[in-house]
DNA sequence: CGAACGACCTGTTCGC
DNA sequence: TGCGAACAGGTCGTTC
């Protein structure tokens, strides 16, 4: 569920809450996940967005890393608040509680020693160029849209922000990612940097189950153009807004503007 | 090698 | 109202 404007909301909410606070305890609802005593008695002392993965440095001086997947979400509460149905962990502070919760169960953890060399994945909030882009792109014969998806290429793109992006680059998200045009990748490369900066300001997009770590819900659907508004008109030109299936996710895009 | 597809899970919504 | 099918923000392993 979480792409990166809500990956990232969380990480900077954990910095207001829980970094530099003691670990009382931990628990693990969930057998699928691993154990994590390790994090008792020490305390997060950095954390940050990898891709879509939240990594948090602890003071012992391993990592916990931590993906929601589809439906994770973090939340955190006060000592003495009931759990919430689906909670898969928590770690106490002294100060609060995290609790992740997880219908699905796809959501992973894991503690590990600091890697020496991280993903090559592009993060498209530091360095998005659009030359390096083409590069990337040459001999891929995918889908645009799924290009911008692939984790390994770009970190911390989803279904929604690339179905925006490419509606705001005007560019059909079928169209094959070796095919752009300079002028293309140059539009793919502005529209993702605005997108994704508003959608942080805006605690990301809440369709239905998005929460921050407050439980607040985000505030960008008010923004989407195409993503969940099949049948809708388009903004921009007034035709009607296409749904299709791309590899088996929902695709949402103007065919009037997005040829 | 690259691309497509099923699997992993559970909950919600939609059509009959 | 009830029931099954389709669908959901992600990623991985397998297959073609």
């Amino acid at each position: 569920m979480p792409e990166l404007p809500e990956v990232e909301t969380l990480c900077r909410q954990l910095k207001k809450t829980a970094l530099f606070m003691e670990i009382l305890d931990a628990r693990v609802f969930d057998p699928k996940l691993m154990p994590l005593d390790r994090l008792k008695g020490t305390k997060i002392i950095a954390t940050c967005r990898e891709g879509k993965s939240i990594k948090m440095t602890l003071a012992s001086g391993m990592e916990f890393l931590l993906h929601l997947r589809m439906t994770g979400r973090l939340l955190w509460q006060g000592k003495d608040s009931p759990l919430p149905s689906h909670a898969r962990f928590t770690v106490s502070f002294e100060n609060g509680i995290l609790v992740c919760i997880d219908p699905r169960r796809f959501a992973t953890v894991c503690i590990q020693h600091p890697q020496y060399f991280t993903s090559a994945a592009i993060d498209p909030l530091s360095s998005f160029l659009p030359q390096q882009l083409s590069t990337l792109a040459e001999r891929r014969s995918l889908p645009i849209k799924n290009f911008l998806m692939e984790q390994g290429v770009i970190g911390g793109i989803g279904n929604i922000y690339a179905c925006e992006i490419l509606h705001e680059a005007a560019i059909n998200p079928s169209r094959k990612a070796k095919s752009l045009s300079a002028t293309e990748w140059e539009k793919i490369a502005q529209a993702t940097h605005s997108i994704l900066k508003r959608a942080i300001c805006c605690r990301g997009t809440t369709i239905s189950d998005w929460r921050d770590l407050f439980g607040q819900k985000g505030t960008y659907q008010a923004y989407l153009k195409v993503y969940a508004r099949e049948g809708q008109k388009c903004l921009r030109c007034n035709a009607v807004i296409h749904r299709a299936s791309l590899s088996g996710r929902g695709t949402y895009y103007c065919p009037s503007c997005q040829r």
